[in-house]
DNA sequence: GCCAACGTTGGC
DNA sequence: GCCAACGTTGGC
């Protein structure tokens, strides 16, 4: 089992929607990052934990827990024209875009911002600590899942 | 294949 | 709202 970090604006997708969700599970559309794709794609299974992360709002941070609920499928958003995700280079024929099904399991108690997670000494490896780190996706390693959530 | 221009992310 | 970082695009 794997674990991850996966970020949304909150304004956009939250931790709450997920909660209210039809089966608490919602498809993680809209990601054009070829490597959050190839992680997705190649490393993410039914079953892995997730860490919910608001970005772009007040007081960034981990907010909840999620896990992923379906593997890798194609992003049906970038067919569309219409939609703000669509991408000409992906077809239904030759999906470049993919998405996973996240399921919700719990809020935190509190935000763990951003910048205590930038003052923990032990998360230096962590991307997301990295300076203007873009990744809307990104791998945990199983002593940050766990040290991240101690901090609760 | 290089690299400047451009667009996006996301913290502050 | 600003702007640094960085991925992508496209001219050459």
């Amino acid at each position: 089992m794997r674990y991850w970090l996966m970020k949304s604006e909150p304004t956009e997708f939250s931790i709450d929607d997920l909660e209210q969700r039809p089966n608490q599970t919602e498809p993680w559309d809209g990601v054009r990052n070829y490597q959050a794709r190839n992680m997705m794609r190649d490393d993410m299974k039914a079953g892995d934990g997730v860490l919910f992360y608001h970005s772009n709002c007040t007081v960034p941070g981990v907010v909840g827990i999620a896990e992923i609920a379906r593997e890798a499928y194609p992003d049906a958003t970038a067919f569309d024209p219409e939609h703000v995700h669509y991408d000409a280079k992906s077809t239904p024929e030759k999906p470049v875009w993919l998405m996973v099904d996240v399921r919700f399991v719990r809020k935190l108690q509190r935000t763990i911002s951003l910048a205590e997670l930038r003052d923990q000494p032990g998360l230096e490896g962590l991307p997301l600590i990295r300076r203007a780190n873009r990744l809307s996706v990104m791998p945990v390693t199983e002593a940050q899942w766990a040290f991240i959530l101690s901090l609760e």
